[in-house]
DNA sequence: TTTCGTTGGTGAATCGATAAACTTGCGCTT
DNA sequence: AAGCGCAAGTTTATCGATTCACCAACGAAA
C-alpha cells in the first residue's frame, strides 16, 4: 500500500457522453457545440443527450478543441514582471501593474484567456514561445517591445498589438501629445509662464511626445521658447540648482506620477511650498496621486480605453481584417486636484 | 482579389521534419524531446533529423503535447481583477495586484505559464473552467476563495492552492500573528500603552489573526485587556471621537497601509501629529508606505516567499505528493520608518 | 543452415473534439 | 415495383505529438 491518494477520476470526455446517450460522438458534438447546419438532430434526442451529457458531469475539454479549431481564446500578454515585482519604492511599476490589470479585464469582456508572459532571467521571449499556439496571439506593452520580435510574429502571421510603443502594424497609445496640452493649458490659464518638464529619458516613445505636446501647447499660446526647460529624473543635483534659481519655473509637468512624488520631496526639502510656490503636475493618476499630499493634479491614463482597444485591435487581426492607418491614440484628460495653483504676483 | 493579405503560412510540424529528413515521425519526436528508452537512433541519424528541424523552423506545437500528456504546464490564478482596477482612490487593489505580480513571476521561475482567471459580470468560475484541461490547476487569492469551487477542484481532481483563506487542504498565508506581534512589540518597547487595532472587517481571516496576534502580545507584556480598542474603517465617525478622548490610543495598528494612509489624514485633520502625538504601524509595505508622509513603519507582507510557496505546493500537487500537515505559514519582517515614536512623556 | 541477438528504425493507436461524406430506413410517388 | 427524397443520424479523416509493439536486415554462433 504505498499510497492512500486516491487517484483522480478520469475527465468524463465525448465519448462517455454519446456511451450514456446511445448516440455516436458526433451527434453529441452538434448538440453540445449548438451547430445546426450539416446534421439533424429531432428535439428528443437533443434532451436524451443533454440529459447524458449533465449526468455524466461532461466538460468540454479545450485542447481538443483548440487543436482541432486552431483557436485557443487565448491571448499572451508581454509585461515586464521584473519591473511589477520590484523593491517597494524604486520608480516603475505602478503603471505596468495597473495596464496589466486594465489588459486582463478587457481580455475577459472580450472572451479571451489573458496569458501572462515575461522574459526572465534564463529564458527571453522568443518566435517560438508565440508559436506553438498556446496563444492565439500577444499584446506587448511598451518596455517589452522586442523589435524583432514584432517583425517575426508579423511574417509568421502571429497576430500581435504593442502598447506604447512605435513598432509593428497594430499600435494602441495613449494620445501623450494631447495629455501634455491639457496640462499645458492648465498652467497656463492659472497664470504661469516659466516651465520645466521633468523626466526619465528624453527620447523614449511617450517622453519624447509628452514633451514636444507640451512645447507646442506653449507656442501656440505664445510663449517664448525657453519658457520651458527640460530635467531628468536622475540629476536631482542640476533640479536642485535649477530651483534656487532666480528665473526658477514656476509649474513643473512630470513624466509620470511616481516623478511628480519625488519632486514634492524636493520641493520640500528645499523649502518651496507646494502649490503656493510652485505648482506640479503628474501624468497617469495613479493611486500615488491621491496618496501623496498635496494630491496631485494630473494628468489621467486612460488604461482602461487603452486596453480596450488593444483587445479590439487584437481581434480584428485574428479575423484577418487589415489594420487601421494610423496607430489609435485614446485621449486622457485632466484631473485637477490640489498640487496646482495661481501663480501669486510676486514671483 | 477581394483581399490582400497574405494568407499565414502553415506552421510546419512533425510531419514536415519526418520528410525533411528522411525519417519518420516517431524517429523525429524521440529525437526532438530528447527521449532514448524504446528506441534507437545513431548520432548520424539524430543530426539529420535536427538540422531538418532547424531548417524547416520546426516548433513544437504545445497543444498537441498537451492532449496527449494531459499536461499544459500551466496554472491559473484567480484573482479579483475587478478590485485590482478599481477607481484611484478607493481602497483595496494594491495588494491584490502585488501579490499578482509577485504569483506570476514564482510561476516563471517554477516553469510554468500563469493563466489569469477572474469573475466577470458575466461568469463567475466553476469546476468548467479548472477541468477543460487548459490549466493543470489553479491558485486562489483570497478574495476569490469560493468554498464549493475548492470543494469541487478537490473532488475532481484538480490541483488547487488557496492564499491567505482558511478552505481546502493546500494553504498558503502570511503568518499574521507573528507580524501583529512584531508590530505590538515595536510599539511596547517605544513605551506605549494604550493601543487601538484599525481595520476593515473584524472576522475576515487575515483580520483576525492580526487583530489577535497583536493582543496576545499585549497580554504576554502583561498590559490589561482593554489596553487594546478595535475600529473600523467604515465608521470615521466613531473613530474621531475615540481620537478625541482623554484616553485616547497612543499607537495604532492599521490592518494594512491603505488604512494607515487613510488615518494619517485622519490625524492631519484631528490636529494630531505623527509620529510625536501618535504612533502609526501599516501592513503590507507596499508603495504607499514610501510614498505617504511620515513614511510608514510597516509589517512586510512577504509577498515573493508567499508566492514561490504557493507554486511549491502546487507542483507537489501535481507530483502526486500528500499535502502538508499543517497550512504553510510565511514569517514577515518589521519595517521601522517615520511613522512611529516613543511615547511623549505628557501622554 | 537455422537460430539468435542486435541495430535502426517503422506502424498504428491514442489523447478529445470536429466536420465532410456517407448510410440506412421509411414513406410516398409514379 | 422501382425510384426519389428526406429524416436521423453514423463513419471516417483530421488537428500534432507521443509511445507501445513490432519488423527488416545483417552478422555471428551453433
Amino acid at each position: 500500500m504505498p499510497s492512500a491518494v486516491a487517484a483522480p477520476p478520469r475527465r468524463t470526455t465525448l465519448t462517455d457522453v454519446a456511451a450514456a446517450a446511445g448516440v455516436s460522438r458526433t451527434a453529441v458534438s452538434y448538440v453540445l457545440s449548438g451547430r445546426t447546419v450539416g446534421i439533424r438532430v429531432p428535439e428528443t434526442t437533443r434532451q436524451r443527450i443533454l440529459e447524458a451529457a449533465e449526468q455524466v458531469g461532461y466538460r468540454r475539454n479545450a485542447l481538443g478543441l483548440a487543436l482541432r479549431s486552431g483557436r485557443m481564446d487565448t491571448v499572451g500578454i508581454i509585461a515586464p514582471v521584473s519591473i511589477m515585482i520590484g523593491e517597494p519604492g524604486k520608480p516603475g511599476g505602478v503603471y505596468y501593474k495597473d495596464l496589466t490589470a486594465a489588459l486582463a479585464a478587457a481580455a475577459f469582456e472580450a472572451g479571451l484567456n489573458p496569458l501572462l508572459m515575461s522574459e526572465t532571467p534564463h529564458h527571453s521571449i522568443s518566435l517560438a514561445d508565440l508559436s506553438d499556439r498556446r496563444v492565439d496571439g500577444v499584446i506587448l506593452v511598451a518596455k517589452t517591445s522586442n523589435e524583432s520580435l514584432v517583425r517575426d510574429a508579423a511574417a509568421e502571421g502571429v497576430p500581435c498589438v504593442t502598447i506604447s510603443r512605435d513598432i509593428g502594424t497594430w499600435q494602441v497609445a495613449t494620445d501623450n501629445r494631447w495629455g501634455a496640452r491639457l496640462a499645458a493649458e492648465h498652467l497656463l490659464g492659472l497664470g504661469h509662464r516659466r516651465f520645466a518638464f521633468l523626466t526619465y529619458e528624453e527620447d523614449s516613445y511617450s517622453s519624447h511626445h509628452r514633451g514636444e505636446g507640451f512645447r507646442t501647447a506653449l507656442r501656440d499660446a505664445g510663449s517664448p521658447p525657453d519658457s520651458l526647460t527640460t530635467h531628468l529624473y536622475d540629476q536631482p543635483n542640476r533640479l536642485r540648482v535649477a530651483l534656487r534659481s532666480q528665473t526658477r519655473p514656476t509649474a513643473i509637468f512630470c513624466f509620470n506620477d511616481e516623478i511628480a512624488v519625488w519632486l514634492l520631496d524636493i520641493c520640500r526639502e528645499e523649502g518651496i511650498h507646494v502649490p503656493e510656490d510652485m505648482s506640479v503636475v503628474g501624468f497617469d493618476n495613479n493611486i500615488l496621486a491621491v496618496t501623496v499630499r498635496p494630491r496631485l493634479t494630473t494628468v489621467q491614463s486612460p488604461l482602461v480605453e487603452l486596453a480596450r482597444a488593444a483587445l479590439s485591435l487584437f481581434q480584428q487581426q485574428l479575423r484577418g481584417e487589415p489594420p487601421p492607418p494610423t496607430p489609435v491614440l485614446i485621449k486622457p484628460q485632466l484631473v485637477v486636484r490640489d498640487s496646482t495653483a495661481s501663480r501669486t504676483l510676486s514671483q
